[in-house]
DNA sequence: TACTTTTGCTAACGCTGTTAGGGAAGGTAA
DNA sequence: TTACCTTCCCTAACAGCGTTAGCAAAAGTA
């Protein structure tokens, strides 16, 4: 059955040249050109031979916002690793956000809708559980430290506000990157985490 | 010359008419499916009639995102005269800028870029000073009355900070509405916001 | 009435996502 | 080798989009 599997191997190989394919023309262009004809023309095949691989356009952009979250998810793990001090996990993770963010500007942009692709990627979207799990840990043992108590309901709130803190400042500077220097910006979410957490121990 | 007054009374009815009957097609059905086409046909007049009246879409996403700005940075002004407390002044304006956010969601995603719309809103943005006014100045008095000295570098940090925790809360709450209550929700930003001016007075 | 401006239309161009239908090639069985 | 069947891949189209050229009718002016 070698035939088969050649078959399956070229259908594979055909999928993936769409999609890195797609992926060029993301980085070279941004979101808003890419487009079914443009893959086929590159790939040299006719723009129905996209169909066979994928159901439409979203489910190409779903595939990337797929293995953004995998890749992001797989950063912040690999930070929160690093060390074994909850607070410094907190700010490992952090950092480590920071970075993918900048440094896969067009995953970011996908997975929170801040491009132009129009496409639901909670379809894509890994659990809620797992971003909590990452942080809300390391959360609750600084408060614990602190204070002695239990701590979940006050970590609940403060959860949100360290999200929202990163995708804030993220989100700000990527609308208006030019007015300060990389420096500054790193400054600012320096300060905002590290004011963060230090208020978590109070 | 009432011929040449009643002309232009006509334009600006018209004008109007398209920005009214765009504005209800969005609250319908989303920046998405908001076309050119879709507008003419409201308003019962042929296509090229919208471009006698505005230089092209974007023109008209710019329109909107300029009312937008308005009416947010009213909300915040005003809520900033509510009380002359520093520290209250940036809660106050914490709250309208949360309210604003919700009560007004198709500005609010028009203007940070979060619909569909692809269109620069830089164009139609404030001068950034005004955000900086508004917030910076009760920031610095609240660290000064805390420890006497200088505080504007310190406050340029936190001043991102304050935006980007805002920013961000809104933002994921948008994304992913349906999991907390309305209740939870404002607790977060209170609890945040909170936190954040008691860090400030440290 | 004759001329000019304004108004608003039809029809098109080039782009988008998506799909129907057919021809050619590849693989299978007699 | 011939007959059949599946798979592949194309052309051509549909319906939608933003935008514009060009023309006919209406409105205003002399």
């Amino acid at each position: 059955m070698s035939i088969v599997e050649r078959r399956l191997r070229e259908k594979e190989a055909m999928r993936t040249n769409i999609l890195t394919t797609a992926w060029q023309i993301v980085k070279d262009e941004g979101w808003q050109s890419l487009s079914i004809r443009k893959i086929a023309d590159a790939i040299q095949y006719s723009v129905p031979v996209i169909y066979d691989y994928f159901e439409n356009k979203d489910a190409i952009l779903l595939e990337f916002g797929k293995q953004g979250f995998e890749q992001l998810i797989a950063k912040l793990a690999a930070a929160k690793d690093s060390t074994p001090d909850p607070a410094e996990q907190l700010k490992a993770i952090a950092d480590a956000y920071w970075i993918f963010a900048f440094k896969n500007k067009e995953f970011y942009q996908l997975m929170w809708g801040m491009g132009a692709p129009t496409c639901e990627m909670d379809k894509c979207m890994p659990e809620r559980s797992i971003f909590r799990d990452l942080v809300m840990a390391p959360m609750i043992e600084v408060i614990n430290k602190a204070n002695g108590e239990d701590a979940e309901t006050n970590a609940c709130l403060k959860y949100h506000t360290f999200w929202s803190i990163l995708h804030g400042l993220v989100s700000i500077k990527m609308v208006a990157p030019a007015d300060d220097t990389e420096q500054l910006n790193k400054l600012v979410l320096d300060d905002a985490i590290t004011g963060f957490i230090k208020n978590l121990k109070i």
